[in-house]
DNA sequence: GTTGAGCGTT
């Protein structure tokens, strides 16, 4: 069984929810939780799957992690992912953040396919994108095509 | 609300 952050985070909402719609039929609080995590895992069944909506944290095997520095800090992961797919696959991006304000610190990572990613640096790399010079190399440490 | 070299997150 592997869920993934956002389908526990939806599959938590949903029992909460259903919690709250089965507690107002005067049920005891635990049973009404235990009805509403029931009725989520239930939802999770009949349901094809999720929308996923943007990163899945797991790529295909056959990607490469490109670091990508001197970000605007206005830019946003939809952004980045829209510049690297005209040139391969994109399969995640990672805009990182101060992990303790939460405020953009201008860089981030980008998951494409492998072949594509070579052409994607060579293309990429010291190219104007909101009024900054791109910094797109290889990451230092891949997480994948070798474990 | 600010800043400007760098290699992260479940």
């Amino acid at each position: 069984m592997k869920f993934s952050k956002q389908t526990m985070m939806a599959l938590g909402a949903i029992a909460i929810i259903g919690a709250l719609i089965i507690s107002m039929l005067s049920f005891p609080p635990a049973f009404a939780f235990i009805l509403g995590v029931i009725a989520a895992t239930a939802a999770l069944h009949y349901l094809p799957e999720m929308p996923t909506i943007s990163t899945n944290g797991e790529a295909p095997q056959g990607s490469k992690t490109i670091y990508v520095g001197n970000l605007p800090y206005r830019a946003n992961e939809s952004e980045v992912k829209k510049l690297f797919a005209e040139y391969g696959e994109v399969f995640a991006v990672r805009l990182m953040k101060d992990k303790r304000t939460g405020k953009r610190r201008g860089f981030g990572f980008v998951v494409m396919n492998s072949s594509d990613a070579d052409t994607a640096i060579s293309q990429l790399n010291n190219k104007e994108f909101g009024q900054r010079t791109l910094k797109v190399r290889e990451a230092n440490e891949p997480k994948s095509s070798d474990s």
